[in-house]
DNA sequence: CCAGAAATATATTGGTACCATATCACTATG
DNA sequence: CATAGTGATATGGTACCAATATATTTCTGG
């Protein structure tokens, strides 16, 4: 017999899984990646809270882990302030990805289920069919979920962490230059091809691959900065 | 219910510098490397709020970043577990220190500053004499301190982030390990050749001396687990 | 009248105390 | 023996207070 006594006064307010500090990391982030939040502002913890209806206490803690994650700089007893798109701190991500990123996709192509090798091939068709399309904001969508998928396949939870904070500050950087993106077919091709690496199973065609795909975003990345000046 | 809970700790003296937050998460850290809180044990935060005299709030908040660095896992209202030493996740945390470390050590012999390159020469010295005496706590110590230094050095505040989870779970490793240590002046003298080969400014040579390092590491790692069934 | 220093005001986080809810162990019962 | 109820406990979250960094105002001396 179901409880008779069922005492909750207040509506559970769809609490779901995720934790309101959870759900707080991920808005703020989206918020911080799509530049609603621009670089260089300033904000404080109760104006956050305030705007996404949330507690401070949660909002505190998501903005604790986006200050791990470089997203924010925590200036104490003074505000948040988003951080600065430095350029040049961008290719310093991507040496950092460089080495990650070819440890990952190796790994996952060596460990990948036959199951995840189909998702993998998968992805790369979608993406590539974004890039035909000229869809820069889907196809950008699908490249950083199949990199998070990529990492998971690789079994290697430690660099899957390590890497987790690169994809958010490259998410925020191609974002802001999306619209310079006129070679997208070119950028659909090399992700794709480093997918279906993976998905074949060879690892040093992979680790080739994802080397090809980090040359490709530091020229990319240079023709920015020298745009620039 | 009367809340004169007595006034212990109510000074607010004492607010030096770090937080009381960066304060817990330091206490803990080395209470979990110590494993004076044992591999595997449950508490709750209140326990360790009490254990280090530090209200609630900074300890949850440690525990929390502790949790990023794999250190003890939130089992959420139940309590936080102290992460288990894994033998077989070592070898995934040495593969990915591996690439990490290798970009760091190249980086870090090109980017160097003349002083730099003195202090890491004299921790070389300071690493290879510990060795040579016997002091294994000493020499781990240098170990991890040379690291941090060296990582410092390179520049890349990305790549010393994504590695000091790492380091913080190799040193419990080690810690646990270290009486096993029986070749220290071999250990001594591989680690003190990085960091010489740093301080020369040779990138390729510091670099393989960095594979070096991690070869050895993996043949030791591999030892203990073989050694254990 | 103005420049600079001291005093004040304001805003923001660091931290505490407390409450509500979820989870688990244990017991009693059919 | 399986299971529903009960209670203990731990965290998720809120409200509030205190310390402090910055901005503003006032005061002083030339």
């Amino acid at each position: 017999m179901p409880k008779a006594k069922n005492s909750k006064s207040r509506v559970p307010a769809a609490r779901s899984n995720p934790s309101l500090s959870e759900q707080a990391f991920g808005r703020l982030e989206e918020l911080i990646i799509t530049l609603q939040l621009p670089p260089g502002s300033l904000w404080s913890e109760a104006t956050l809270s305030e705007m996404l209806d949330i507690g401070r206490t949660p909002v505190r803690e998501a903005v604790q882990r986006l200050a791990d994650y470089h997203m924010v700089v925590i200036m104490r007893r003074h505000g948040i302030r988003i951080a600065e798109i430095n350029e040049q701190e961008q290719l310093l991500v991507l040496e950092t990805r460089r080495e990650l990123e070819r440890l990952i996709a190796g790994r996952a192509a060596r460990r990948a289920s036959a199951e995840e090798k189909k998702s993998l091939s998968a992805m790369a068709r979608a993406l590539l069919a974004a890039g035909l399309r000229g869809d820069v904001t889907e196809m950008l969508r699908h490249y950083f979920v199949a990199k998070a998928f990529m990492a998971g396949c690789a079994g290697n939870r430690f660099a899957a962490q390590a890497i987790a904070p690169l994809y958010t500050l490259s998410r925020r950087f191609y974002f802001m230059h999306h619209e310079e993106l006129n070679n997208m077919v070119e950028v659909a091709r090399i992700h794709a091809d480093l997918l279906r690496a993976v998905a074949t199973g060879d690892e040093e065609e992979a680790a080739a691959a994802s080397d090809r795909q980090i040359d490709f975003a530091e020229s990319f990345t240079k023709r920015i900065i020298t745009r620039d000046f």
